[in-house]
Order: C-alpha cells, then sequence, then structure tokens
DNA sequence: ATGGATAAATTCACGGCGTAGATTAAATGC
DNA sequence: GCATTTAATCTACGCCGTGAATTTATCCAT
C-alpha cells in the first residue's frame, strides 16, 4: 500500500484494492455490507464482490447472517474474523520484559509480562527469557485456533535501518543485532520480524486508542520513561526519519545557565524528577504520583518545572515539525493534571501559529504497554498492507 | 505518483507508469535509450516503447539521431525537450520580487527580477506588479515557443492549507488569500497554481541542485534570511507538516537567562547579526560579510554566536526530524566559512547520534534567488506526476 | 563483399484487472 | 399477491503490462 518508486503491475493494483478493502472491514465501527465498502471505497460493487470473495477465503474476513435494515434485499455484514490471526508484540524494557498477542481485530488473545530490573543485563540471558515467554504466548494463541502472521520487538534504544540496536542507555546495551534477540522459529511468519523503537510503537497504540474518533489523527507523542523519546504521527501514520531516530526530544536544549545547556531530560526525566522532588534515591516512581496527588509542595513544583521544559522541547518539534496535538504518555500520563498545565502555557507563549491552531495537549489513551500493543498492531499493519501473503489454507 | 488511500484502476497504473518514465528521462545525467529506460525502471522494453512513444507524442521527450555506441541496432537517445514546457515560479520577499520561466530540463528560459523594499507593502498594488512581471516573462517564454505549464508562488511566511498566508511578519501581511495575488490569467495551466512557503521552495531547488550527485538526498535546508525558516528533505522529497508550517527553526529555543528565554532569530536574525556586529542600523548586508572577510572582530564574534545558536537549534531539528545533513542557505551560505565551524561543533557535542552518523553542514548550492527556482521546479514536478494533462496539440 | 553475431526496438497473443450495465436474489409495503 | 427496493452477482468490454517472437540496424570476422 506504499507509494511504490517501481513499475506498478496489474498484481499491485489488486494487492492495493485487497488491501484497501480489508482496511474499510477492519477500520469501521461497526460491520459493513459489501455495498458500503463499495461506496467507501470508491470501488465498484462488482470488484467489491470479488475482493471481499478472495478475503472470506483467505479467511481473514467473515460473513455474518444477513440482516434487512431497509428494504430491498438484506446486506451481509462482514466482520474482520477474530483469533485466527495472531500478531505478536514483544518489548524488552528497562524494568520488565513481555510479550502481547493481538488478532486482527486488534483485541489481545494472550500474553505474558515479567517483571525484572534489566539494567546492565546480559542481551543473551534477556532474549532467552524473552523466547521462552514469546513461545508461551505463541503457544495459547495457537491454542485459540490462532495462527502466527510475525513479530516485532520494541526496544528503549536507537535503532538503526538495518535492525542493529546502536545504543539503549538504560539497558547499558550497544551495537547488538537486534533480530538476534530473538529465536528462529519467531522470525518466520507471513510478514516476518521487525524491530522498532519503544516510544514509536507505543504512538502506533495511541493511534488505534483512538480509532473510535475515526479520521487520521496528526498528533506528537511523548514517551515519558527512564528517558524521554518521541514521535511524530501525521495523518494516521508514524513519519520516521531517514534513520528511525526522529522524535528524540529528551536531548532538545530547553534552557542554559552560563556555563552550560540545559537538556529535557536534565529536568523531566524521571531520575531528575523524583531528584528534584526530595524523594530518595530508588523510590518507585508511584510515591512521585503519590506526593504529588496529596499536593506535597517540593513534589508539585519539580513535575511544574518538568512541565515548562516540556512545553519548551514541544515548541521546538511545533515549529520544526508542525504539529496540532502533544499527547502526554509514560510517567507524563500519570501526572498528567500537573503538568499538562504549564506545557500548555509554554506553548500558548512560544508558538507562533498558536494564535490560529493552538497545540493541544491531551493525554494518552493506549494502555499499560502501549509499545507491545503498538509492537502487535505493526505486524497486523503490514498483513494489511499485503493481504494476499496470508495463506489460505488452514 | 503520490500513494493514494483510493482505488487504483488501470488509468492509474498507466499514468504512474508513464510518469515513472518520463522522470527516467529528466534523472538522467547523459541521453538514455528506450533499453536503458526499461533497465532502469524495471518495466518491459514493451511498455516502454509504448509508454516513450507517448511522451514523445505529447512534445515531453525527444529522439536524437540513433548511435551505436556497442555491435547491434542502434539506441536512439531520449531526451527531455527544451524550450516547450514553461513553469513559472513566482516569488514576493522582502526586498524583491519577481518571475522566473524553467522548463522540463531544468534550465531557466526566462525571468525578470525586481528589487524594491517592500516591507509594509500593500498587497493589491504588490500583486499588480508581480501581475506584470509574470505577464512579460510568460510573453517571453512564448515567443521561445513554450507553452505554459503552471505556476507556483513563493512567500516568506506561514501559508495554511487552503493557500491563506496566515502571516509575513517581515512584509506586514496576514490573513491574505494568496490565490488573489495573482492576475486570473496565470492561475490556469495544465497544473494550475499554487503558493508555498519561500523555504520549502529554496529547499527543493536544493534538491535540484545535487542533481549529478544522483541519489536521493535527505537534509535539512536552512534558509536565513530576515527571519530563519528551514525545510526537512527526506529520500530526496520535501516532507512539510499537517499544515505546512515546518522547519520554522527560528523560533526554537536555544538558551535563556533567569528572566527569559533566547530564540535562535534573536541571535541570528539577519537584525541581530547586524547588531551584534556593531554596524549601523539600515546597512547592507553585504558590509557585515566584508567585516567577516577582513576579521573585524565584532563581526566574527556575533558571527561566531549566531553559529552556535544555530547549531544549538540544528541539534534539535536532529533528535526531532533525524536529518544526516544541515544545509546553510541565505545569508549563512555568504557566512559560510566562518559560521560553519561553531555549528559543526554545536552538532557533534550535542547530538546523541553523532558517534555513528555525525550529522555534516554544507553550503547551499542552489544558486540566487533560488526560492524561485524552487517554485518552478515544483510545477515540472506536478506535471512528470501527470504527464497526461499536458495537451499534446501544439 | 558477405554472412553471422549482437543488441535495440517493435509486434502480437495472452491473461489479469476494474467497470458499466444487465440480471438475479431476497426482503418490504401497499 | 405483486410492485418496489436494495444487495449481490454475472457478463461483455476495454485497457494494461508481460513474454516470446520478430524485425531492424549495426559490428565484426572471413
Amino acid at each position: 500500500m506504499a507509494p511504490p518508486v517501481a513499475p506498478v503491475r496489474q498484481d499491485w493494483m489488486r494487492e492495493h484494492n485487497l488491501s484497501l478493502t480489508l482496511s474499510a472491514v477492519l477500520d469501521a465501527s461497526e460491520p459493513v455490507s459489501r455495498a458500503q465498502v463499495a461506496a467507501r471505497t470508491g470501488l465498484s460493487r462488482a470488484a467489491v464482490t470479488n475482493l471481499v470473495d478472495r478475503l472470506v477465503e483467505a479467511g481473514l474476513v467473515r460473513e455474518l447472517a444477513p440482516v434487512a435494515l431497509q428494504r430491498g434485499r438484506p446486506s451481509v455484514p462482514l466482520v474482520p474474523v477474530a483469533r485466527t490471526v495472531a500478531a505478536l508484540g514483544l518489548e524488552v524494557n528497562v524494568d520488565y520484559l513481555g510479550v502481547r498477542a493481538v488478532d486482527l481485530t486488534g483485541e489481545v488473545i494472550a500474553e505474558q509480562v515479567l517483571h525484572a530490573d534489566l539494567r546492565g543485563s546480559e542481551p543473551a540471558v534477556v532474549a532467552a527469557r524473552l523466547g521462552r515467554v514469546a513461545g508461551e504466548v505463541r503457544a495459547r494463541a495457537v491454542a485459540l485456533g490462532a495462527r502466527i502472521a510475525g513479530s516485532t520487538l520494541a526496544l528503549p534504544g536507537l535503532l538503526d535501518s538495518s535492525s542493529v540496536l546502536r545504543t539503549a542507555p538504560n539497558l547499558g546495551w550497544r551495537d547488538l543485532d537486534a533480530i538476534g534477540l530473538l529465536p528462529a522459529e519467531l522470525v518466520g511468519g507471513a510478514v516476518g520480524f521487525t524491530v522498532a523503537n519503544e516510544a514509536d510503537l507505543a504512538a502506533r497504540a495511541e493511534i488505534r486508542a483512538r480509532r473510535p474518533d475515526d479520521g487520521k489523527p496528526s498528533f506528537f507523542y511523548v514517551s515519558g520513561e527512564i528517558g524521554i523519546g518521541g514521535a511524530r504521527v501525521l495523518g494516521g501514520a508514524l513519519s520516521a526519519g531517514s534513520h528511525g531516530w526522529a522524535g528524540e526530544v529528551g536531548h532538545v536544549v530547553v534552557g542554559s545557565s552560563p556555563t552550560s545547556l540545559t537538556r529535557l531530560e536534565d529536568v523531566a526525566g524521571q531520575r531528575a524528577l523524583m531528584r528534584n522532588a526530595q524523594l530518595p534515591e530508588g523510590a518507585p516512581f508511584s510515591d512521585l504520583v503519590e506526593a504529588v496527588t496529596q499536593g506535597a509542595p517540593p513534589a508539585v513544583a519539580a513535575v511544574r518545572q518538568a512541565g515548562r521544559a516540556l512545553g519548551i522541547a514541544l515548541a521546538a518539534v511545533a515549529h520544526i515539525s508542525d504539529i496540532d496535538e502533544a499527547v502526554l504518555g509514560g510517567t507524563f500520563a500519570a501526572l498528567f493534571d500537573t503538568v499538562a498545565g504549564p506545557v500548555e502555557a509554554a506553548l500558548a507563549e512560544l508558538v507562533v501559529f498558536s494564535d490560529w491552531v493552538p497545540v493541544a495537549v491531551t493525554r494518552a489513551r493506549a494502555g499499560d504497554y502501549a509499545a507491545m500493543t503498538g509492537a502487535a498492531l505493526t505486524v497486523i499493519d503490514r498483513l494489511v498492507a499485503r493481504p494476499s501473503v496470508w495463506p489460505t489454507a488452514s
């Protein structure tokens, strides 16, 4: 479904229209008939009949019993088939690892998360544990009758285009072949195995969390964890840079003293927040949330200061990338009520176009382990882009 | 040639492959044969024969006399037809307005520039002057045998998606219908009339200026004028934001005093540069270039300070948009030898991924009035994307 | 000079695709 | 019970790129 700088043949055209048809069934909030699919996609009814038949045969779309809503021949409602496709989303982060299996409808059909402090861990050991968890989740999905479409791994670091993890500072990993993190049997599947940045994938989950609103959202997603990452979503799609390193907003300069520059993470990273809130080192993040909820002055001041810095960094994002909306995820979602005000104030003060289009600040709607969900969703995306790769037999 | 989220029919496929074929002829540094086009595009020779014949008939491609380079039947070299298509690039800027006509090969076939101080000018008056200049350039192009393909207007300000100029601070214009700036007879043409930001269009000219290097360049272009704008180029294509307001790097925060924030323009805008260099208000910019060339200490210090600030802002761009290369245009191209060092130093110091992919700093290669050229080139782009709109008759 | 080798360009039969319009299927409403 | 209405399907058609065969025009060895 991507724009090819390559010759287009009839089979590409077929694949494109098949993808378009499948998307129409998936994106609809209620079951749709063939006639509705034709109207929404712009394809002729004849073409839709043909395309839907193929999707049904492939087991990606299912027909419900005909319903007569108006007079005339009753329509046959079409729905994405549930629990037949399993897309695996894997994640290794600083304090946990886990795997989530999602089906074509986007529902979680199996998952398992292991909490552990993985700072400075040995990649091979982590790979083995991840492999066990993935095997288990995979087995559960298969027991439900699903076949594996593929998998995507979320990592908290910079990945280059050849799936090498350049650096994951909080894990202490450098220059690691990320493909090698998984056992070979999981690298297969109709749409294969990929690796991506945690913030990018969390943003993908956020796109889906807004689905009921429909439309193609554009926003900048901020992932506040130990470090601060982010991702730009434009028209419902992630827009990464040439190496996939876009959105590293934590390193943006937000101020200076006479002798040094201040970066966002120096003020709003999780460690800086805890320190400025005068909480003991090593205390859990939930202590900060509680302190802020109870109105403890140093905690509130620290969070508001972080909000101002985040607003300054997001103003840079707005000027450089032209955004409508900033979505606060991770720690900033938990602290939203306190942090959002200063962020909004800074944006209104600094962004030149805020008179015409103010930058909205909203709380992330994707649930826990957003990157894991997003990883699985990108597997679905790859399948939807090329429906014909899905093997038609049982 | 854009990726349609719409049904694809055979006529779209045809248009796409026609566009691909035309691009192959245009992008080649030397004349290419049909066989070479087939090899480069991936199309079959049969298809290329058919497609090229249509392009020849449309007057977009011309056959040269056959040449025998190896043994075998001699090949027929194909070249873009010169001086038959005229693409008009128009520009209104702070101290000049002008129009440039470019043909399919990208050569300038006619142009006219009027220097004038347009700060606080009346839009209707400027529109009339621009209309006269455009009429003249148009007439000259037509006299050479060219037909007008369309036109694009470059403006130094924020434009929204419906071609409304929201604000052009240095012209003093606000909320103006930019389409209305042109006389009706110029709004036509096979690919119509559009408006875009001056920095975006200058970046488009920069893409072409690199053509001999081939490949699809990715860089961030900085347009240093009275204000400082910029544009992101990814894989040989401009990537604007949701409103087309991306790249407004002049408003990025680069430091702070205890009481206020410093934006890039406060340090590196043309006025700030002149003031910090201790040159009299109203002196021409060339005085600064001369002072720097002669090594006048306050001028050099001002420019180096601006370079540091620019480096900090470009580090933000690198983190947010993931770039390989920063291209310095406008005032920064004129001051390149002095400004580039501090920019590079700041990038090397601040950009987290500079260990793997250092951000290169280069001087813009597009010539004078880059935005005007770029504006004309986007007209060519629109024609190349839909070659069938070009009327085949004389 | 001449015929084979070689490569470019063209021709043609073919299969695949979406469309438009006709047709069939299955309900409602008077 | 029959016309109406809407969904879904069927059929003829035109267009597209492919691949193999063919034609064209040169080089090269004899």
